[in-house]
RNA sequence: GGGCCUGUAGCUCAGUUGGUUAGAGCAGAGCGCUCAUAACGCUUUUGUCGCAGGUUCAAGUCCUGCCGGGCCUACCA
């Protein structure tokens, strides 16, 4: 038995994410760890809210709440929609807690020891309206290049050249609007990555089996121009993890959220009643984490953080902390031939999605599209092919068809009579080499061609029963009929267990139609066709998934479309 | 501007270290079945592999250029 730690990117606190956010981190996460789970591994999944910064201090502001109290709120809002799509974290945290405070806390300090922590006074903008300093991008003004008028302070969105806030003609504050600002001197910590170059580089070489979206990201940061440049890891602001002797200021969220993965485990283990050894064992590899194997998973917008700053922060603590052994990121899901966008009201968004159709439908399309070679697009045409073609007519139908007819012949009895002749032989065989094949890609975290092998697994059922013709057979042979109705019925609870981790809902209905609670996963086909036994009684499920009509698809593509550009 | 990814049947995508007539699912067509959610099975049509060159006995696969789509470019997170 392997130890797999599994972390999904920490969704930000502002707001509900969008179908897009879920595919590229928590939804593939959750496959990962239910299908490790399934094979007998012990699983620590961890996730949580990434609740400091200055968007979730003005959304609080906005809502009228202490932004304490504000984020206290999405985070429940957001632990409840996750459940809502079944994503099993072992613990979801949250990176103000008191845990991820001592251990951010503590890294800076080991960093500042080791002379990798260097104060360093910069120029920023301060609004004195607002009252705090305002980073580029809430900066807005006239484009000193092509005289667009709401170019931001980092760059022109019009002409696409880079800028400094200061380079703007009449800045003002986005958040107030007001043009009263000035340069102020300010001084923050920086983490000198730079001096970690060459072993991140070198660190990175050795990962040959990554995604190349993800080391071509860090290579690029590593190498483009004079190299990593150190980063700042401080900001100005009230809320966050206050830096020790530098009233006012706060680690930089990017500083902290991923240390709140280890953060989250500790508060794992306190929830639970635990000592620190139970969290130590997962990521103190003088403490038992040596044997562990550690997979993230992001969105590409995250990979240089993962791939560069928190590793220098881990490597540059001289501790035994554990590293990431492998980074599993994706590419963004596009909504019907543009980006999904919050302020437009343009896409699904996850607790939308939840209340018109179950979380079994959406973990399937999204799962057997994620975009893991490229950007991939959503479209409710496709949408509504896949899911009444796989869920409803392939896996579906297959659980009906076999169930009613043997509650019509045998009663809801598994029947009794007939052996496995050519056919079941045949079946398994195939059955087996699918499964090795479906084993081997969920062991790879490739996505999408373990969804289409489960499918394949799916069809495999239905050309079977086709061709052994039970409903012909049982009027001249009812013997040969219930060997091909016991082994079809047994394939039901055999596609149950193996589609858990794709569609956990589904899957727990059939169980319990199929009155079983074994879910072990098979090392083999036939021993695995054979666990219900003859005179093993059931119910027949409730029609699994009902299709999407035509009528519902253009409703909620109206519905979600947004306004128009 | 620079870097990276991507362009394969109407649609969504596979195509391993270059090797014979380029594949799957969906959609379309035909046949079969009637147990089932008008479901299932079998057969089958469709491709100048973005364009133009080059290397090679051999290129979807390697090289160069061009065209299209996307992402990143470090103070949003």
């Amino acid at each position: 038995m392997a130890r797999i730690l599994i972390t999904s990117a920490l969704p930000y606190i502002n707001g509900i994410k969008h179908l897009g956010n879920l595919v590229g981190s928590q939804l593939p996460a959750d496959l990962f760890a239910r299908y490790m789970r399934g094979r007998g591994h012990e699983v620590m999944y961890i996730c949580a809210t990434d609740e400091h910064g200055t968007p979730a201090e003005l959304a609080a502001t906005k809502a009228g709440k202490p932004v304490a109290e504000y984020c206290a709120e999405l985070h429940d809002v957001q632990a409840d929609i996750a459940k809502g799509f079944g994503i099993s974290f072992d613990y979801f945290g949250r990176s103000s807690s008191d845990e991820n405070r001592a251990f951010t806390q503590h890294f800076a300090a080991k960093l500042a020891e080791n002379d990798l922590i260097e104060v360093v006074s910069d120029k920023q903008v301060y609004s004195n309206a607002d009252g705090r300093f305002l980073p580029d991008r809430y900066i807005e003004g006239t484009c000193p290049n092509c005289g667009h008028v709401g170019a931001r302070g980092d760059q022109c969105d019009e002409c696409t050249k880079q800028l400094s806030p200061t380079d703007l003609i009449d800045p003002y504050s986005t958040i107030s609007g007001s043009k009263d600002l000035e340069v102020r001197e300010t001084k923050h910590l920086f983490l000198r990555q730079s001096k970690l170059r060459d072993t991140l580089d070198k660190w990175i070489d050795s990962k040959k089996d990554w995604p190349i979206l993800t080391t071509s990201i860090a290579k690029k940061w590593l190498h483009d121009g004079d190299g990593l440049r150190d980063r700042g890891i401080t900001r100005d602001l009230d809320w966050g993890v206050p830096v020790p002797d530098m009233p006012g200021k706060v680690f930089y969220v990017w500083f902290d959220a991923p240390i709140e993965y280890i953060g989250a485990t500790a508060e794992w283990a306190k929830a639970n009643g635990l000592g620190d050894d139970a969290w130590e064992r997962w990521w103190r590899t003088d403490k038992g984490a040596d044997d562990v194997r550690y997979v993230q998973f992001m969105g590409k917008d995250n990979v240089p953080f993962h791939t560069l700053s928190f590793p220098a922060t881990i490597m540059g603590s001289k501790e035994p902390w554990k590293l990431v052994d492998y980074i599993k990121s994706f590419n963004y899901l596009n909504y019907d031939g543009g980006q999904f966008s919050t302020s437009k009201g343009r896409g699904v968004f996850m607790d939308q999605a939840l209340s018109i159709l179950p979380s079994d439908y959406w973990r399937w399309w999204l799962l057997s599209h994620a975009p893991e070679n490229s950007d991939a697009e959503f479209t409710w045409e496709n949408f509504q092919s896949s899911i009444n073609k796989d869920l409803a007519d392939v896996l579906g139908n297959f659980a009906s068809r076999v169930t009613k007819f043997c509650r019509s012949k045998f009663g809801e009895v598994v029947p009794a009579g007939g052996e496995y002749g050519d056919d079941e032989k045949a079946l398994i065989a195939t059955l087996n080499q699918r499964l090795t094949a479906y084993n081997t890609h969920m062991d790879a975290m490739e996505v999408r061609k373990s969804a289409a092998e489960l499918r394949a697994i799916w069809a495999a059922g239905n050309e079977y029963l086709q061709n052994a013709a039970p409903w012909t057979v049982f009027k001249t042979d009812p013997d040969a009929a219930a060997a091909v109705i016991r082994l079809s019925l047994n394939l039901i609870r055999l596609y149950a267990v193996l589609s858990k981790p794709f569609i956990p809902d589904a899957s727990a209905a059939l169980l319990t139609a199929m009155n079983t609670r074994d879910a072990s996963w098979p090392d083999d086909v036939e021993t695995a066709l054979n666990t219900l036994p003859e005179g093993h009684t059931f119910t027949v499920p409730e029609v699994t998934f009902a299709k999407i009509t035509d009528a519902q698809r253009e409703e909620w593509q109206e519905k979600f479309a947004g306004v128009r550009d």
